[in-house]
DNA sequence: CCTGTAACATAGCGGTCGCTATGTGCCGAT
DNA sequence: ATCGGCACATAGCGACCGCTATGTTACAGG
């Protein structure tokens, strides 16, 4: 019957869900404990102040979904460009409604706390540093692979290129439709064929 | 002594600044009403609810500020296209430190509040709108006078120009340096020089 | 000069929130 | 078998928030 781990886990769950949806301060710790299945005893067991759940919801869980959707995905192409083309396309598509008006999880939690509160600032930013940071590693591997453009600064287009995938997350989210993604997915494709070295057109009708 | 428009505005503007340094919820009433020098009798004399502040506040002042920062300097171009670079360039460095750390107030109300509040998404949204088709309108011009390449889609890419402008705030407020700002400006310069037809390199070293 | 109304000011209510103080029961170690 | 501590549950406190009910005052129109 006691299973701290699961316990935890319940509630750093229900705690992302009501998060994404309506936002870190707007989100009370008693409906969090009501949709867990647990009691403000146990939530302030776990986490020591509400913040503290905010801290390991980026440290664990935003950190980890950055790493699934947007990292490991890469490992699977040869041409790492191509590889970001592709993948950016079948985000899109496997991206429910829902998702698309509720925008990204970790660019929300930083818009809201990230000016108010050093330490969600710290932790946030540390997320996305990892991102550029292993979207460059893809960038020199793409150049090393003879890819890529070798002039082109890899660290410079990293952040550019994970500024786009927040960016156009944050405007369909506002726009509210698919066919705005479609617009995002041109320019981005458009973007990572002027720095590829291979003319073979990555998206074209067939 | 009764000065109506006086009190209004100086309401108006203590709010602005509350709710762009800490959030529209995370704002009290009465932190608006004492840097305003009112008292809250004043506050729901002229607005109903909070809400209809945020309101206001989107249709008065945050969209007077996107356009004065992002399509009235545009006027002063002709070729338009080389005006959004120098533009670009120009509000990195009139844009202070604090800006900088704080982002876009435009998108920092939509990410709190578009997906909570219907009303606000829509007037955020018009404004976003806006903001679209005023780029779109130079855009076109940009075609007409020949300085675009007449096949890409105006639409689309003004589309695409803004997320970048809105995009490139959001993530040099989260690193928090303007040597993100110059990524940013990097990459949003190769792009606009990709769908020019002038071979003006628009930014380089003299 | 009088008066009605717009332009504010004051006090307080009902509700929620984060958090704590204080329990209680399970379960592994001795 | 017991016993200490971890894993929760319950109740409630103090602070704050949005909002309102009820004034009071300045000023324009007659």
């Amino acid at each position: 019957m006691r299973d701290p781990e699961r316990t935890r886990g319940r509630i750093l769950s229900a705690g992302f869900d009501y998060v994404y949806r309506q936002g870190f301060r707007a989100t009370s710790v008693s409906e969090i404990v009501a949709a867990a299945g647990v009691t403000e005893g146990a939530f302030f067991h776990y986490f020591p102040s509400k913040n503290d759940l905010g801290y390991a919801l980026a440290d664990e869980v935003l950190r980890e979904m950055m790493l699934d959707r947007w990292i490991r995905p890469l490992a699977a192409y040869g041409n790492p460009i191509k590889g970001m083309t592709v993948r950016y396309r079948k985000l899109m598509e496997a991206t429910t409604d829902e998702e698309l008006s509720l925008g990204c999880p970790l660019n929300n939690l930083t818009q809201e706390m990230s000016s108010v509160d050093p330490v969600f600032s710290d932790k946030l930013r540390g997320v996305l540093l990892e991102w550029i940071k292993e979207t460059e590693r893809y960038l020199k591997k793409a150049q090393a692979d003879g890819y890529m453009n070798p002039e082109v600064d890899p660290r410079r287009t990293a952040e550019f290129l994970v500024m786009m995938e927040e960016g156009s997350a944050a405007i369909v989210k506002s726009l509210g439709g698919r066919k705005t993604y479609l617009s995002m997915y041109e320019g981005f494709r458009s973007y990572l064929d002027s720095i590829s070295t291979r003319r073979e057109k990555t998206g074209s009708r067939p």
